[in-house]
DNA sequence: GACCCGAGGGCAATCGTTTGCATAACCTCG
DNA sequence: CGAGGTTATGCAAACGATTGCCCTCGGGTC
């Protein structure tokens, strides 16, 4: 009653209130226990209730709209069927595409999300993550791991069921690429086409798919007897202007490397700047690997060599993997294959 | 008691049980119900409550580190403090810009956001949309309005609270830029730079933000004298192939148009594709104006101009239209004030 | 000294769903 | 035909927070 009043006051609630079980109840002569079992999705408790009475509560309910209210459910059950999903900036098309495939898996499986921005700062991580969790998710996806804090194993501490998505951390559950592998494909690209003496744009160093892929790479080209030097290895930002400062500074090596591979597109880009800049063209004189193979790197005025990595569907294979653990069945890492896509920043013309 | 079990079954459960105000007011010797006013947001509420008790119980509910279960709230209440957001695709960056915005100011007011991808279909808009109210959220932001279709009025009688972003329709409350006078501002920077004869890729018809762009940059050449002729105006998808689709089109005419207007950024990449392809180059055979001054725009080798659009902001004053609107407020549109940067693609060098 | 007033806080109902247990009807088999 | 089992349904108690109402107590007023 009292709720009805609040209701009405505030003018621009939604119209008519929602259809309940207690409705549905009345109106079919059983009750609400009945419909609630049969309205359940769990095969199991559906078995207990005959199957025309089933049938006809189901059809009753479908012809009055029925809609689960979450909030009762989630009061007697204490789950939500929400998951919290953590990236360092949804602007950034790659955590943006995995974002998308996390919540088409989560949807399928009967579940929301709900997804914040940490900025890559540990602080904010902390204060999203408490944010979500005081939203009461069943289960988070993590997007934005660093090696170099402790947030993810505290929340692990706190039997707060996880999964890592796109960077990996020992001992915990991940879904990524493969990237040392995805490194090597760059470095034998490079190889195959004769360069000798080669940079990394190296990434974040807390973050384990820039260190996983610069180390793919290093390892091919030691293993061909050609060890790139440390001072061809520079760590970056992952971003344009990132790209571009670490490239000026390669650039200026002597001799100057023939070839660079930077372990993100946007970097890519960034390198590709700097090469214009230094009056070199690039596909010519430099040759540019980027990684992730964005939209963008076909799109380009002289397309990008990238190292095509299955962005959706690891954030589709994360969902369910948390999922699957929620339902109690044991977690377990996956590393997707990249491929390399080549295209005119390695191949010339 | 049922529920403890269930807890224990499902190993993967986070571990402690939440603090309930029930702890609270046992350990502080007083009735759950004034610990639910002690630590109501609401000013009125908390004053029923003694100074002094209300900061006994705020310091002990921060010390047992208490997060209200917005299950019990929502239940209670009928409110999930929940928005909702509909948006065409998350990987545009616009989009994803002015969601960020959204969820931003959302947080300020105590709101969580739920996002969806719609892809623009109306088929998809009204199943997702559907969704997000089934989660029983208090409103709707829709950053994917179409004048073609009646998703929105549908959920503006059902009285749904809901504020348009980024795209407008006529009798409800949105937040967009003033893209008429955005239209405008690239007009006039091709007329001042001496173009008198260009054409536009219009974009989609079904949104305004395309149309209204449109508008105001044709009715600043027939203010000139200098009308553009339909066959000068194309309509095209918001993305890079749809851009250069239209421009090859445009290219074809002769004469050829000296400059050409895209009512989107991706679109204009499109367009300078296509003028590369042709054997012309940008910013001298041919000027370009995109908008929305998305970060890629500065960063390409020949820099695009743009008309600059505010959108994390747009996307602030949206969730705030709607939170206020929520409370009873009346909920008032807004256009915000778009700027030019002139790069490259029209001054050449 | 009787009365009123206001402040502070307790009581209990309520939101909608789920689920362990109780019950009733029916079936099967010796 | 009755004991034991199965099947279908009802009953009621939670889950946690909010809020209208009532009670108590202290102080002020006439």
């Amino acid at each position: 009653m009292e709720r009805q009043a609040t209701r009405a006051a505030a003018g621009t609630r939604a119209g008519s209130a929602p259809v309940t079980l207690a409705q549905i109840a009345r109106q079919a002569g059983v009750h609400v226990s009945t419909v609630s079992r049969a309205l359940s999705t769990d095969e199991a408790v559906r078995g207990g209730v005959a199957t025309e009475t089933a049938a006809q509560i189901r059809a009753l309910a479908e012809e009055l709209g029925y809609q689960r209210d979450p909030a009762g459910a989630a009061l007697r059950t204490g789950r939500s069927r929400m998951l919290g999903v953590l990236v360092p900036r949804l602007t950034d098309i790659v955590l943006a595409t995995i974002y998308e495939g996390i919540d088409a898996a989560a949807a399928t499986a009967g579940y929301h999300t709900v997804v914040a921005n940490t900025g890559d700062e540990p602080e904010l991580q902390r204060r999203r993550a408490d944010a979500l969790l005081a939203r009461r998710v069943d289960g988070l996806v993590l997007g934005d791991a660093r090696s170099d804090c402790d947030l993810v194993a505290e929340l692990a501490h706190r039997r707060i069921p996880l999964v890592l998505v796109s960077r990996r951390l020992p001992g915990r559950v991940s879904v990524t690429t493969d990237d040392v592998l995805g490194g090597r494909l760059a470095a034998e690209h490079l190889l195959g086409l004769g360069h000798r003496r080669v940079a990394v744009v190296a990434g974040e160093r807390y973050a384990s798919t820039g260190v996983e892929r610069t180390q793919g790479f290093l390892d091919a080209f030691a293993e061909a007897g050609l060890p790139v030097p440390e001072s061809h290895v520079v760590p970056s930002r992952f971003d344009v202007p990132g790209g571009r400062a670490a490239a000026e500074h390669l650039l200026g090596l002597t001799p100057r490397p023939t070839a660079v591979f930077a372990v993100n597109d946007f970097a890519a880009v960034g390198v590709m700047a700097a090469v214009r800049d230094a009056g070199l063209t690039v596909g010519q004189d430099v040759g540019v690997v980027g990684y992730n193979d964005v939209p963008l790197a076909a799109a380009l005025p002289v397309s990008l060599t990238s190292v095509r990595s299955p962005m959706y569907r690891m954030g589709e294979v994360a969902a369910t993997t948390l999922v699957n653990m929620l339902d109690g069945k044991p977690g377990r890492s996956r590393r997707l294959r990249p491929t390399l896509e080549a295209r005119a920043s390695t191949l010339g013309g």
